[in-house]
DNA sequence: CGAAATTTTGAACCGTTTCAACGGACGTGG
DNA sequence: CCACGTCCGTTGAAACGGTTCAAAATTTCG
């Protein structure tokens, strides 16, 4: 009987990117009960760089607690065009999207661990443990909210703001100005509305306002924290 | 005592744009106990164009619930550029951001009529009623949905596949190829990431090509509702 | 009907994209 | 240990889509 076995893996606590506060995993939310069960319908995997979580419009088989890494959630047009809606670092929550098709993709950028939950199982688990459910519901507005200030970052924002948003918030949700950025500028364009060339140059330009300075291209030190935060607000 | 006074009011059912459902709203969703409760703190209110339900940064004292017109959901730059992140129409409910201050502005397109909470009461409401709060659970990973739609439109579609995704998404909302817009073209435009001259211009386009036809500047008629879908998919 | 506001149209401009070439890091095999 | 090839990131130049500024046309409303 796995009992405790899967559970202390996805148990993580991390500080919140955006507002700071240290957020519970949803593991972490279950009572004894659920806490439980929970650990009955879990497992933990590993995945490569590049391996499929999830993918867009297939059944919508599972639910991830990421352990650790970093997962990208992205959506795709027939024509190849990416938007990634998102990166999920430990402790974050995949599978909320409604319905009984994933509405997005998600895929391993680096090597990743994650708790995977039976879609199915867990949603009966949830009508039976209010706490979890509350749980999901403060992860799911936080979600919306950060969607929202990403519609704010793609639908009026230059290509230097944005990019200095992106920094200003991959600091906070790694918790410090010394960033070590696990995607590529390929994934930072699809993330930001832009093409790698447009990222490579205002990455240029950030530097050369001496706001950041970089060693190596994914080894990024946010030099000046105040001014690049205000740079992404416009001001 | 106000008892199912006005509960009515915010019982609407409308067929969602994105997915077809007809959802329930989130007054219908509470418990025969947890109506009454809800009926308790609730008012109906009216708002005149252009005014504010919600301002952003303010504490966030209430939750809404459309009961008919339309609403603007917006976030604001220091400098003015807005994004406006959603529509709101009947049934839809406002308030999910999390945090105690509201994290964008509110206001009225044309005239509303909507039911207000006291935030404090709901969430006390709310802990003691679960299915209000699956409930909420399953609008806000409705809306996630339609926030990580809307962010593909935003960073990767151009101008024509925007619009063609508004008007098609507007349509299956309000059910009928035959739209009257609520809102004007400075608004459409602050949805759709664009200025409104290029909004008028990709408007003319499809009309140019059949797909859609005018009368007046707000009365749309979609000619070619498949065409259009195809369009704002990329193919 | 007339005035104000909104929408459409036109032309020049600009930021980002596109296309192309270069440079540097990394891993493999000689 | 170094030569080579590949992948990724940077830089440059030209092209494009959308923006900006300006003015005309249309709609709305008193």
């Amino acid at each position: 009987m796995l009992d405790a076995a899967p559970l202390p893996d996805c148990d993580t606590l991390r500080p919140c990117g955006s507002c700071g506060a240290r957020h519970l995993s949803v593991c972490a939310r279950a009572d004894e009960a659920g806490l439980k069960e929970l650990a009955a319908i879990a497992e933990t995997l590993d995945f490569a760089p590049d391996q499929t979580l999830a993918a867009q419009d297939e059944p919508a088989a599972h639910l991830f607690n990421i352990t650790s890494g970093v997962v990208r959630v992205f959506k795709l047009m027939a024509d190849g065009r990416r938007q990634i809606v998102g990166f999920l670092f430990a402790g974050d929550f995949l599978g909320l999207a409604s319905g009984d098709r994933y509405a997005f993709g998600a895929e391993a950028v680096g090597a990743v661990t994650a708790c995977r939950f039976r879609r199915g199982r867990y949603q009966a688990l949830l009508a039976r443990s209010p706490s979890l459910e509350g749980a999901l519901l403060e992860r799911a507005s936080h979600d919306l909210r950060a969607a929202q200030e990403q519609m704010l970052l793609l639908g009026r924002k230059s290509a230097t703001e944005r990019l200095a948003s992106f920094l200003t918030d991959t600091a906070a949700r790694t918790g410090g100005d010394d960033i070590d950025l696990a995607m590529s500028r390929a994934e930072i364009a699809d993330y930001l509305g832009l093409t790698i060339e447009t990222v490579s140059r205002a990455m240029t330009g950030l530097k050369a306002s001496g706001l950041i300075t970089l060693s190596g291209a994914r080894r990024v030190r946010v030099e000046r924290p105040d001014a690049l935060a205000a740079l992404a607000c416009g001001d």
